[in-house]
DNA sequence: GACCAAAGTCAATGATCGTTGACTTGGTTG
DNA sequence: CAACCAAGTCAACGATCATTGACTTTGGTC
Protein backbone atom coordinates (compact mmCIF):
# COMPACT_ATOMS: atom_id res chain seq x y z
CA UNK A 1 0.00 0.00 0.00
CA UNK A 2 2.56 2.49 0.88
CA UNK A 3 4.53 0.87 -1.82
CA UNK A 4 3.05 3.52 -4.52
CA UNK A 5 4.00 6.71 -1.77
CA UNK A 6 7.69 5.31 -1.88
CA UNK A 7 7.84 5.09 -5.07
CA UNK A 8 6.64 8.23 -6.10
CA UNK A 9 8.59 9.62 -3.27
CA UNK A 10 11.95 8.28 -4.99
CA UNK A 11 10.83 9.51 -8.46
CA UNK A 12 9.89 12.97 -7.73
CA UNK A 13 12.19 13.67 -5.11
CA UNK A 14 11.04 15.91 -2.45
CA UNK A 15 9.78 18.27 -4.85
CA UNK A 16 6.78 20.21 -4.12
CA UNK A 17 4.35 21.89 -6.42
CA UNK A 18 7.75 23.00 -8.43
CA UNK A 19 6.31 23.60 -11.91
CA UNK A 20 9.77 23.90 -13.50
CA UNK A 21 10.90 20.79 -12.28
CA UNK A 22 7.67 18.22 -12.78
CA UNK A 23 8.11 19.65 -16.30
CA UNK A 24 11.63 18.82 -16.22
CA UNK A 25 10.66 15.54 -14.77
CA UNK A 26 8.02 15.22 -17.32
CA UNK A 27 10.45 15.74 -20.12
CA UNK A 28 13.48 13.30 -18.91
CA UNK A 29 11.04 10.34 -18.44
CA UNK A 30 9.79 10.99 -21.71
CA UNK A 31 13.41 10.81 -23.36
CA UNK A 32 13.97 7.64 -21.72
CA UNK A 33 10.47 5.93 -22.76
CA UNK A 34 10.75 7.31 -26.27
CA UNK A 35 14.09 5.93 -26.56
CA UNK A 36 13.63 3.03 -25.28
CA UNK A 37 10.23 1.71 -26.74
CA UNK A 38 9.31 4.13 -29.42
CA UNK A 39 6.75 6.93 -30.20
CA UNK A 40 3.93 4.60 -30.65
CA UNK A 41 4.91 1.92 -27.90
CA UNK A 42 4.74 4.38 -25.27
CA UNK A 43 2.33 5.62 -23.02
CA UNK A 44 1.54 8.38 -21.35
CA UNK A 45 0.52 7.00 -18.67
CA UNK A 46 4.62 4.96 -18.53
CA UNK A 47 5.91 8.97 -18.69
CA UNK A 48 3.97 9.87 -15.91
CA UNK A 49 4.52 7.12 -13.27
CA UNK A 50 8.14 7.19 -13.97
CA UNK A 51 7.97 10.95 -13.25
CA UNK A 52 5.84 10.54 -10.21
CA UNK A 53 3.02 13.00 -11.71
CA UNK A 54 -0.17 12.67 -13.00
CA UNK A 55 -1.12 11.66 -16.82
CA UNK A 56 -2.84 15.28 -16.95
CA UNK A 57 0.29 17.23 -16.10
CA UNK A 58 1.60 15.99 -19.40
CA UNK A 59 -1.55 18.04 -21.54
CA UNK A 60 -1.04 21.15 -19.42
CA UNK A 61 2.71 21.31 -19.42
CA UNK A 62 3.61 20.30 -22.95
CA UNK A 63 -0.04 20.32 -24.95
CA UNK A 64 -0.11 16.59 -25.97
CA UNK A 65 1.66 13.16 -27.13
CA UNK A 66 3.23 14.41 -30.39
CA UNK A 67 4.45 18.31 -29.24
CA UNK A 68 6.05 15.70 -25.69
CA UNK A 69 7.74 13.96 -28.06
CA UNK A 70 9.14 16.82 -30.47
CA UNK A 71 10.45 18.41 -27.38
CA UNK A 72 11.85 15.43 -25.71
CA UNK A 73 13.67 15.05 -29.37
CA UNK A 74 14.75 18.44 -29.54
CA UNK A 75 16.50 18.37 -25.84
CA UNK A 76 17.63 14.85 -26.65
CA UNK A 77 19.92 16.49 -29.52
CA UNK A 78 21.47 19.45 -27.81
CA UNK A 79 24.29 21.30 -28.72
CA UNK A 80 27.80 19.79 -27.67
CA UNK A 81 26.99 16.37 -28.74
CA UNK A 82 29.44 16.29 -32.14
CA UNK A 83 31.99 19.11 -30.97
CA UNK A 84 33.63 17.31 -28.36
CA UNK A 85 34.87 13.55 -30.66
CA UNK A 86 38.47 13.31 -30.62
CA UNK A 87 39.05 12.46 -34.40
CA UNK A 88 42.53 10.44 -33.22
CA UNK A 89 40.00 8.14 -30.73
CA UNK A 90 36.95 8.28 -32.67
CA UNK A 91 36.78 5.25 -34.64
CA UNK A 92 38.38 2.90 -32.12
CA UNK A 93 35.60 4.17 -29.26
CA UNK A 94 32.55 3.82 -31.71
CA UNK A 95 33.61 0.39 -32.46
CA UNK A 96 34.13 -0.36 -28.99
CA UNK A 97 31.06 0.82 -27.62
CA UNK A 98 29.13 -1.20 -30.73
CA UNK A 99 30.79 -4.17 -30.32
CA UNK A 100 29.14 -4.18 -26.43
CA UNK A 101 26.20 -5.28 -25.14
CA UNK A 102 23.32 -2.88 -25.84
CA UNK A 103 22.27 -2.61 -22.35
CA UNK A 104 25.31 -0.10 -21.66
CA UNK A 105 23.14 2.55 -22.26
CA UNK A 106 25.81 5.36 -22.46
CA UNK A 107 24.57 8.87 -23.30
CA UNK A 108 25.09 8.86 -27.08
CA UNK A 109 23.89 5.51 -27.95
CA UNK A 110 21.09 6.20 -25.89
CA UNK A 111 20.37 9.81 -27.92
CA UNK A 112 21.21 7.85 -31.49
CA UNK A 113 18.56 4.99 -30.04
CA UNK A 114 15.58 8.11 -29.84
CA UNK A 115 16.41 8.93 -33.34
CA UNK A 116 16.66 5.61 -34.53
CA UNK A 117 12.90 4.99 -33.27
CA UNK A 118 11.93 8.13 -34.44
CA UNK A 119 12.87 7.55 -37.95
CA UNK A 120 11.03 3.99 -38.07
CA UNK A 121 7.87 5.17 -36.91
CA UNK A 122 5.95 6.09 -39.93
CA UNK A 123 4.38 8.59 -37.15
CA UNK A 124 7.44 10.29 -36.06
CA UNK A 125 9.70 9.82 -39.40
CA UNK A 126 8.34 13.19 -41.23
CA UNK A 127 8.91 15.35 -38.29
CA UNK A 128 12.97 14.45 -38.29
CA UNK A 129 13.74 15.69 -41.48
CA UNK A 130 14.93 19.07 -40.72
CA UNK A 131 15.69 18.16 -37.14
CA UNK A 132 18.48 15.69 -38.49
CA UNK A 133 19.21 18.04 -41.25
CA UNK A 134 20.28 21.15 -37.89
CA UNK A 135 21.66 19.28 -35.07
CA UNK A 136 23.36 15.52 -36.55
CA UNK A 137 24.50 16.49 -40.29
CA UNK A 138 25.14 20.10 -40.25
CA UNK A 139 27.65 19.45 -37.19
CA UNK A 140 29.15 16.32 -38.09
CA UNK A 141 29.55 17.54 -41.73
CA UNK A 142 31.28 20.56 -39.92
CA UNK A 143 32.98 18.23 -37.20
CA UNK A 144 34.31 16.09 -40.38
CA UNK A 145 35.09 19.32 -42.57
CA UNK A 146 37.12 18.70 -46.36
CA UNK A 147 36.12 17.68 -49.58
CA UNK A 148 32.59 15.94 -49.71
CA UNK A 149 32.10 16.10 -46.42
CA UNK A 150 27.86 16.40 -46.34
CA UNK A 151 28.24 12.99 -48.12
CA UNK A 152 30.47 11.75 -45.51
CA UNK A 153 28.32 12.78 -42.84
CA UNK A 154 25.18 11.06 -44.01
CA UNK A 155 27.59 7.82 -44.88
CA UNK A 156 28.58 8.08 -41.22
CA UNK A 157 25.56 8.73 -39.41
CA UNK A 158 24.11 6.07 -41.70
CA UNK A 159 26.56 3.70 -40.99
CA UNK A 160 26.58 4.36 -37.36
CA UNK A 161 22.55 4.16 -36.98
CA UNK A 162 23.23 0.74 -38.72
CA UNK A 163 25.35 -0.71 -36.28
CA UNK A 164 22.71 0.33 -33.75
CA UNK A 165 20.21 -1.88 -35.41
CA UNK A 166 22.08 -4.98 -35.61
CA UNK A 167 23.32 -4.69 -32.21
CA UNK A 168 19.77 -4.35 -31.16
CA UNK A 169 18.90 -7.62 -32.23
CA UNK A 170 22.27 -9.21 -32.13
CA UNK A 171 21.51 -12.59 -29.87
CA UNK A 172 24.95 -13.68 -28.23
CA UNK A 173 27.34 -11.51 -27.81
CA UNK A 174 30.23 -11.00 -29.49
CA UNK A 175 33.66 -13.34 -28.76
CA UNK A 176 36.61 -14.03 -29.44
CA UNK A 177 38.25 -14.46 -32.95
CA UNK A 178 34.36 -12.92 -34.33
CA UNK A 179 34.71 -9.77 -31.78
CA UNK A 180 38.24 -8.98 -33.14
CA UNK A 181 37.34 -9.41 -37.10
CA UNK A 182 34.28 -6.95 -36.46
CA UNK A 183 36.66 -4.30 -34.36
CA UNK A 184 39.00 -4.30 -37.07
CA UNK A 185 36.48 -3.92 -39.53
CA UNK A 186 34.25 -1.14 -37.54
CA UNK A 187 37.23 0.63 -36.97
CA UNK A 188 38.39 0.74 -40.26
CA UNK A 189 35.05 1.98 -41.74
CA UNK A 190 34.82 4.92 -39.38
CA UNK A 191 38.65 5.70 -39.66
CA UNK A 192 38.19 5.82 -43.13
CA UNK A 193 35.34 8.24 -43.07
CA UNK A 194 36.72 10.60 -41.11
CA UNK A 195 39.53 10.53 -43.43
CA UNK A 196 39.29 13.03 -46.48
CA UNK A 197 39.00 11.97 -50.26
CA UNK A 198 40.59 8.43 -49.85
CA UNK A 199 37.87 6.25 -50.96
CA UNK A 200 39.75 3.79 -52.68
CA UNK A 201 37.61 2.31 -55.81
CA UNK B 1 -21.55 4.30 -53.62
CA UNK B 2 -20.36 1.79 -56.45
CA UNK B 3 -16.57 2.50 -55.39
CA UNK B 4 -16.26 0.18 -52.69
CA UNK B 5 -17.40 -2.56 -55.01
CA UNK B 6 -14.95 -1.44 -57.40
CA UNK B 7 -11.99 -1.45 -55.19
CA UNK B 8 -12.75 -4.76 -53.59
CA UNK B 9 -13.22 -6.29 -56.85
CA UNK B 10 -10.09 -4.58 -58.27
CA UNK B 11 -8.50 -5.90 -55.06
CA UNK B 12 -9.74 -9.60 -55.01
CA UNK B 13 -9.96 -10.08 -58.57
CA UNK B 14 -12.79 -12.52 -60.04
CA UNK B 15 -12.01 -14.95 -56.39
CA UNK B 16 -14.79 -16.46 -55.28
CA UNK B 17 -14.70 -18.50 -52.01
CA UNK B 18 -11.22 -19.95 -53.07
CA UNK B 19 -9.59 -20.45 -49.72
CA UNK B 20 -6.21 -20.45 -50.68
CA UNK B 21 -6.10 -17.76 -52.62
CA UNK B 22 -7.82 -15.51 -50.09
CA UNK B 23 -5.06 -16.82 -47.60
CA UNK B 24 -2.49 -15.91 -50.22
CA UNK B 25 -4.54 -12.30 -50.62
CA UNK B 26 -4.40 -11.77 -47.07
CA UNK B 27 -0.54 -12.64 -46.79
CA UNK B 28 0.01 -10.50 -49.48
CA UNK B 29 -1.33 -7.73 -47.92
CA UNK B 30 0.41 -8.24 -44.72
CA UNK B 31 3.97 -7.97 -46.17
CA UNK B 32 2.87 -4.91 -47.80
CA UNK B 33 1.59 -2.96 -44.38
CA UNK B 34 4.49 -4.19 -41.95
CA UNK B 35 6.69 -2.90 -44.54
CA UNK B 36 5.35 0.01 -44.69
CA UNK B 37 3.62 0.70 -41.49
CA UNK B 38 5.58 -1.56 -38.92
CA UNK B 39 4.13 -3.90 -36.55
CA UNK B 40 2.40 -1.32 -34.17
CA UNK B 41 1.20 1.17 -36.88
CA UNK B 42 -0.23 -1.72 -39.07
CA UNK B 43 -4.32 -2.06 -38.40
CA UNK B 44 -5.45 -5.65 -39.19
CA UNK B 45 -8.87 -3.62 -41.31
CA UNK B 46 -6.19 -2.33 -43.95
CA UNK B 47 -4.69 -5.44 -44.24
CA UNK B 48 -8.17 -7.07 -44.74
CA UNK B 49 -9.45 -4.03 -47.11
CA UNK B 50 -6.20 -4.34 -48.96
CA UNK B 51 -7.01 -7.92 -49.53
CA UNK B 52 -10.50 -7.25 -50.37
CA UNK B 53 -11.68 -9.73 -47.22
CA UNK B 54 -13.26 -9.12 -43.71
CA UNK B 55 -11.10 -8.49 -40.86
CA UNK B 56 -12.47 -11.30 -39.42
CA UNK B 57 -11.09 -13.85 -41.75
CA UNK B 58 -7.21 -12.99 -40.74
CA UNK B 59 -8.58 -14.75 -37.66
CA UNK B 60 -9.55 -17.35 -39.34
CA UNK B 61 -6.39 -18.44 -41.12
CA UNK B 62 -4.01 -16.88 -39.22
CA UNK B 63 -5.32 -17.14 -35.67
CA UNK B 64 -4.13 -13.24 -35.06
CA UNK B 65 -2.16 -10.49 -35.48
CA UNK B 66 1.05 -11.55 -34.25
CA UNK B 67 0.78 -14.76 -36.01
CA UNK B 68 -0.35 -13.42 -39.07
CA UNK B 69 3.04 -11.18 -38.73
CA UNK B 70 5.40 -13.94 -38.00
CA UNK B 71 4.08 -15.95 -41.33
CA UNK B 72 4.34 -12.63 -43.39
CA UNK B 73 7.84 -12.18 -41.58
CA UNK B 74 9.17 -15.61 -42.89
CA UNK B 75 7.44 -15.39 -46.28
CA UNK B 76 9.80 -12.52 -46.72
CA UNK B 77 12.58 -14.11 -46.27
CA UNK B 78 12.92 -16.49 -48.66
CA UNK B 79 15.90 -18.08 -50.02
CA UNK B 80 16.77 -17.51 -53.36
CA UNK B 81 18.04 -13.63 -51.98
CA UNK B 82 21.08 -13.82 -51.31
CA UNK B 83 22.72 -16.86 -53.79
CA UNK B 84 21.66 -14.47 -56.70
CA UNK B 85 24.05 -11.82 -55.94
CA UNK B 86 26.99 -11.31 -58.24
CA UNK B 87 30.48 -10.13 -56.48
CA UNK B 88 31.74 -8.00 -59.33
CA UNK B 89 28.55 -5.94 -59.31
CA UNK B 90 27.48 -6.31 -55.95
CA UNK B 91 28.73 -3.12 -54.40
CA UNK B 92 28.04 -0.46 -57.25
CA UNK B 93 24.73 -1.82 -57.41
CA UNK B 94 23.95 -1.55 -53.65
CA UNK B 95 25.58 2.01 -53.99
CA UNK B 96 22.92 2.83 -56.90
CA UNK B 97 19.77 1.57 -55.18
CA UNK B 98 21.07 3.42 -51.69
CA UNK B 99 21.48 6.29 -53.64
CA UNK B 100 18.05 6.82 -55.04
CA UNK B 101 14.74 7.67 -54.03
CA UNK B 102 13.04 5.62 -51.46
CA UNK B 103 10.55 5.51 -53.32
CA UNK B 104 12.00 2.94 -55.58
CA UNK B 105 10.57 -0.45 -54.07
CA UNK B 106 12.04 -3.27 -55.80
CA UNK B 107 12.04 -6.07 -54.11
CA UNK B 108 15.47 -6.35 -52.01
CA UNK B 109 14.51 -2.75 -50.55
CA UNK B 110 11.02 -3.85 -49.60
CA UNK B 111 12.07 -6.91 -47.56
CA UNK B 112 15.02 -5.00 -45.49
CA UNK B 113 12.60 -2.37 -44.99
CA UNK B 114 10.03 -5.20 -43.72
CA UNK B 115 13.73 -6.14 -41.49
CA UNK B 116 14.08 -3.01 -40.17
CA UNK B 117 10.93 -2.11 -39.11
CA UNK B 118 10.27 -5.47 -37.30
CA UNK B 119 13.92 -4.96 -35.31
CA UNK B 120 12.97 -1.59 -34.13
CA UNK B 121 9.54 -2.13 -32.88
CA UNK B 122 10.21 -3.57 -29.06
CA UNK B 123 7.08 -5.78 -30.29
CA UNK B 124 8.44 -7.25 -32.51
CA UNK B 125 12.19 -7.34 -31.62
CA UNK B 126 12.75 -10.35 -29.82
CA UNK B 127 11.27 -12.95 -32.80
CA UNK B 128 13.90 -11.61 -35.48
CA UNK B 129 16.91 -13.03 -33.47
CA UNK B 130 16.71 -16.45 -34.75
CA UNK B 131 14.72 -15.69 -38.28
CA UNK B 132 17.80 -12.80 -38.79
CA UNK B 133 20.57 -15.30 -37.94
CA UNK B 134 18.62 -18.31 -40.23
CA UNK B 135 18.01 -16.40 -43.22
CA UNK B 136 20.04 -13.49 -43.75
CA UNK B 137 23.12 -14.09 -41.56
CA UNK B 138 24.05 -17.58 -42.43
CA UNK B 139 22.83 -17.47 -46.08
CA UNK B 140 25.11 -14.33 -46.33
CA UNK B 141 28.27 -15.46 -44.05
CA UNK B 142 28.24 -18.50 -46.43
CA UNK B 143 28.10 -16.20 -49.73
CA UNK B 144 31.27 -14.09 -48.62
CA UNK B 145 33.46 -17.18 -47.31
CA UNK B 146 36.81 -16.67 -46.12
CA UNK B 147 38.03 -15.69 -43.04
CA UNK B 148 35.36 -13.80 -40.26
CA UNK B 149 33.08 -14.35 -42.54
CA UNK B 150 30.44 -14.05 -39.62
CA UNK B 151 31.81 -10.89 -38.76
CA UNK B 152 31.80 -9.50 -42.06
CA UNK B 153 28.32 -10.61 -42.86
CA UNK B 154 26.69 -8.83 -39.73
CA UNK B 155 29.02 -5.47 -40.66
CA UNK B 156 27.51 -6.31 -44.61
CA UNK B 157 23.83 -6.22 -42.48
CA UNK B 158 24.29 -3.36 -40.35
CA UNK B 159 25.35 -1.21 -43.16
CA UNK B 160 23.00 -1.98 -45.63
CA UNK B 161 20.13 -1.25 -43.02
CA UNK B 162 21.79 2.28 -41.30
CA UNK B 163 21.87 3.07 -45.36
CA UNK B 164 18.25 2.72 -45.60
CA UNK B 165 17.17 4.52 -42.88
CA UNK B 166 19.60 6.95 -44.04
CA UNK B 167 17.57 7.16 -47.27
CA UNK B 168 13.90 6.80 -45.01
CA UNK B 169 14.70 10.12 -43.62
CA UNK B 170 16.37 11.95 -46.47
CA UNK B 171 15.12 14.98 -47.64
CA UNK B 172 16.04 16.11 -51.03
CA UNK B 173 17.39 13.42 -53.76
CA UNK B 174 21.28 13.84 -53.64
CA UNK B 175 22.48 15.61 -56.12
CA UNK B 176 25.76 16.61 -58.48
CA UNK B 177 29.00 16.55 -56.56
CA UNK B 178 27.59 15.32 -53.06
CA UNK B 179 25.88 12.43 -55.28
CA UNK B 180 29.46 11.20 -56.35
CA UNK B 181 31.13 11.16 -53.26
CA UNK B 182 27.95 9.08 -51.61
CA UNK B 183 28.18 7.10 -54.54
CA UNK B 184 32.34 6.30 -54.73
CA UNK B 185 32.33 5.95 -50.77
CA UNK B 186 29.29 3.64 -50.19
CA UNK B 187 30.53 1.57 -53.54
CA UNK B 188 33.99 1.51 -51.45
CA UNK B 189 32.56 -0.06 -48.09
CA UNK B 190 30.68 -2.19 -49.69
CA UNK B 191 33.61 -3.22 -51.80
CA UNK B 192 35.66 -3.74 -49.00
CA UNK B 193 33.57 -5.70 -46.81
CA UNK B 194 33.12 -8.16 -50.06
CA UNK B 195 36.74 -9.00 -50.12
CA UNK B 196 38.74 -11.06 -47.37
CA UNK B 197 40.91 -9.48 -45.13
CA UNK B 198 42.23 -6.21 -46.58
CA UNK B 199 40.69 -3.92 -43.35
CA UNK B 200 43.64 -1.70 -43.13
CA UNK B 201 43.96 -0.16 -39.82
C1' DG C 1 -7.26 34.86 8.36
C1' DA C 2 -9.59 35.17 3.86
C1' DC C 3 -8.60 34.98 -0.97
C1' DC C 4 -6.81 33.54 -5.25
C1' DA C 5 -4.19 31.73 -8.75
C1' DA C 6 -1.17 28.12 -9.73
C1' DA C 7 -0.34 23.11 -9.19
C1' DG C 8 -2.03 18.82 -8.97
C1' DT C 9 -5.93 15.08 -8.90
C1' DC C 10 -9.64 12.40 -10.55
C1' DA C 11 -13.14 10.21 -13.23
C1' DA C 12 -15.16 10.02 -17.50
C1' DT C 13 -15.29 10.31 -22.59
C1' DG C 14 -14.50 8.99 -27.14
C1' DA C 15 -11.80 6.86 -30.42
C1' DT C 16 -9.25 2.98 -32.04
C1' DC C 17 -8.42 -1.78 -32.63
C1' DG C 18 -7.89 -6.82 -31.94
C1' DT C 19 -10.80 -10.35 -31.07
C1' DT C 20 -14.98 -13.15 -30.86
C1' DG C 21 -18.98 -15.83 -31.96
C1' DA C 22 -23.29 -16.02 -34.01
C1' DC C 23 -25.09 -15.57 -38.50
C1' DT C 24 -25.56 -15.99 -43.82
C1' DT C 25 -24.14 -17.56 -48.37
C1' DG C 26 -22.80 -20.79 -51.79
C1' DG C 27 -21.25 -24.90 -53.73
C1' DT C 28 -21.06 -29.86 -53.44
C1' DT C 29 -22.70 -34.50 -52.26
C1' DG C 30 -26.02 -38.05 -51.44
C1' DC D 1 -34.07 -31.30 -53.81
C1' DA D 2 -32.30 -31.40 -49.12
C1' DA D 3 -28.57 -31.51 -46.15
C1' DC D 4 -24.24 -30.19 -44.97
C1' DC D 5 -20.05 -27.81 -44.46
C1' DA D 6 -16.61 -24.62 -45.72
C1' DA D 7 -16.20 -19.67 -46.86
C1' DG D 8 -17.42 -15.33 -45.85
C1' DT D 9 -20.17 -11.49 -43.24
C1' DC D 10 -21.62 -8.81 -39.47
C1' DA D 11 -22.23 -6.51 -35.14
C1' DA D 12 -20.61 -6.12 -30.86
C1' DC D 13 -17.43 -6.70 -26.94
C1' DG D 14 -13.54 -5.44 -24.16
C1' DA D 15 -9.25 -3.45 -23.66
C1' DT D 16 -6.23 0.31 -24.26
C1' DC D 17 -5.09 5.01 -24.40
C1' DA D 18 -4.93 10.07 -25.30
C1' DT D 19 -7.58 13.70 -24.05
C1' DT D 20 -10.66 16.64 -21.39
C1' DG D 21 -12.76 19.41 -17.88
C1' DA D 22 -14.42 19.75 -13.43
C1' DC D 23 -12.64 19.36 -8.93
C1' DT D 24 -9.30 19.82 -4.83
C1' DT D 25 -5.13 21.24 -2.63
C1' DT D 26 -1.35 24.36 -1.72
C1' DG D 27 1.37 28.40 -0.90
C1' DG D 28 1.83 33.03 -1.07
C1' DT D 29 -0.47 37.88 -0.77
C1' DC D 30 -3.34 41.65 0.84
Amino acid sequence: MNDTVALVDLAAGSRKRDAEATRGAILEAAKTQFALQGYDCTVLRDIAREAGVDVALVKRYFGGKEALFLEALKASFGTDDVRGWDRATFAHEVAAVLAGSPHINEARTHRFQFLLRAATSPTTAPLLNMLVQDRLLGPIREWLGGTGAGARARILAATYVGFLVERLIRGAPLLGREREEYLTRVTAIFAALITEGDAAT
